[in-house]
DNA sequence: CCCTGTCATACCTGTTAGGTATCACCCAAG
DNA sequence: CTTGGGTGATACCTAACAGGTATGACAGGG
């Protein structure tokens, strides 16, 4: 049984995206006949039909769909494996730092508790190099898998700890953040149903998987943009407590009784084995 | 930035497990000098030092001690995508089974769950085809992790369930099992601690990993042999409450007061989007 | 009916994976 | 000190194959 090889993987994958050859050997930086070629030859080898062709299109079989998905994951774990070597190389030169963690973290969020982490840390005296990635919604899970983040700070509901080791920090309720003038801004608390549907004031949509859910608030691309739009009474946002540190003058903060609440986790991938991370996860848990 | 190729990643981890060029081209059915141009290559690309090469000998560096763990979860993932991409293809065969899960159990344990999962299961009416796949000592997970399974039953704390989603599905004690004929095997319970070192009758051992831990007792690989050794008098062994079902007349099952509980779980791969995986899970935590 | 867009085929070429022969080197035995 | 066995590296060759260009086959829409 032949093996299967990262750069047939990448073509099948790009063409199962693309579901169109010419696209795919576009983006791929090549001509289409020989991206043609190779996808035949890998269904021969797996001896396993992935597309079905049309003059007028290309979709995926049952077996496609797997090694779509399958495929994805493996080609996360090779480019993981190529950048955490390339990471561990600075570990044993001279003069560099004993070893070095990529921290992912969602911008703007669990400030307050990322600052006492890492100060937490470094008094570590065997303390590696942290780097702290800023990364965009809910993309954490995706630089734990191909390798860019060693270990992140992950937000139950909202981020999914599968496939991932982890250990809970802490919780904290949600706030509703709207223009300092909107009547509601008076309230002591509030409902999740009370920001739902406030007429004139639709709720800010963020992307999940990066698509948009549907509904009538604006796009949300950055909080200094979402920040904006609140202070101009054009939209409200329902944010973890902690988000109360970058509020404006502008803004006012309520409760809400209803909202489930926010788990922040430390999470790093299950198989990992480095000194440094166990160090880093064990301040985090004492703090 | 290039990628890592498959075929790579098989060579470093060769010479990487054998720390010998010679044996690690004979391992690969290949010849030693491509082999050692490969490494180099590979080397250079990655712009890392994986290796210290001496006369005397080959060893890793801190860069190739993760390029060793990291390519062994990459190729898991790789010959798991081809697996069950091949297995995925029977499912849209005419007259086929509508899908196949592979489900890992640990030969002997949990019979009698496994039966009435197996019986539950067959009465959905949409149920996939099952094949049950006997694994080794804790083999379990290296199964799940490389495709020749899809769902797994774990036993914690022998299995790790890190890396994995899983739902508990029953608790047991743990037993001692011994010759019949033994003075101890008159106890209605027992500690860990009256079993662990009984003259003349040490503990049996099980492989861990693919090593044995040291000790006096035999060297264990499958049950019928350590069966067989405890009825003749020559060792003991610790097992969970349900081993009962295959204990022979010889044997004498002893409760035990202070070990720690054994939890089965239904696992799989954190990843896995199967309807047919999701059905069995479900039928199983509803037994 | 032709034109456009799609994937497949035919054929050529440069790269490279892999084989054989040999070197350079260390160390141990004599 | 010398020599031989065992190691990984180098030199060189060949065959396989990845990738390019040109073109074919075929379905739908104007």
């Amino acid at each position: 049984m032949e093996m299967l090889e990262t750069r047939e993987l990448r073509y099948f994958i790009t063409v199962a995206e693309e579901l169109h050859f010419g696209r795919a050997a576009q983006r791929l930086g090549m001509a289409q006949p020989p991206l043609s070629r190779a996808i035949q030859q890998l269904e021969r080898r797996l001896g396993v039909c992935l597309l079905r062709r049309n003059r007028r299109g290309v979709w995926l079989t049952d077996a496609g769909e797997m090694l779509l998905h399958e495929g994805r994951a493996a080609l996360d774990a090779t480019t993981a494996a190529a950048r955490r070597t390339r990471r561990a190389a600075g570990a044993d030169r001279p003069g560099g730092p004993r070893s070095r963690l990529v921290l992912a973290v969602k911008a703007g969020a669990s400030h307050e508790l990322l600052h006492k982490l890492l100060d937490a840390y470094a008094a570590d005296p065997d303390a590696a190099e942290i780097e702290v990635l800023p990364s965009g919604t809910c993309e954490q899970e995706a630089m734990l898998r191909d390798g860019r983040a060693d270990v992140a700070l992950m937000h139950a509901p909202f981020n999914s700890l599968a496939g991932f080791d982890s250990e809970e920090l802490t919780t904290e309720g949600q706030i509703a953040i709207l223009p300092a003038g909107h009547p509601l801004a008076a309230h002591s608390t509030l409902a999740l149903d009370d920001v739902r549907d406030i007429p004139g004031l639709p709720l800010a949509r963020w992307p999940r998987n990066g698509t948009y859910p549907p509904g009538p608030g604006p796009e949300i691309h950055d909080l200094t943009q979402l920040a904006q739009l609140i202070a101009l009474g054009r939209t409200v946002a329902v944010f973890p407590d902690s988000a109360r540190a970058w509020l404006w003058a502008e803004h006012t903060a309520v409760p809400l009784t209803d909202a489930p609440p926010v788990v922040t986790h430390i999470a790093w991938p299950a198989h990992s084995r480095s000194l440094a991370l166990a160090g880093l996860v064990r301040t985090a848990t004492r703090l």
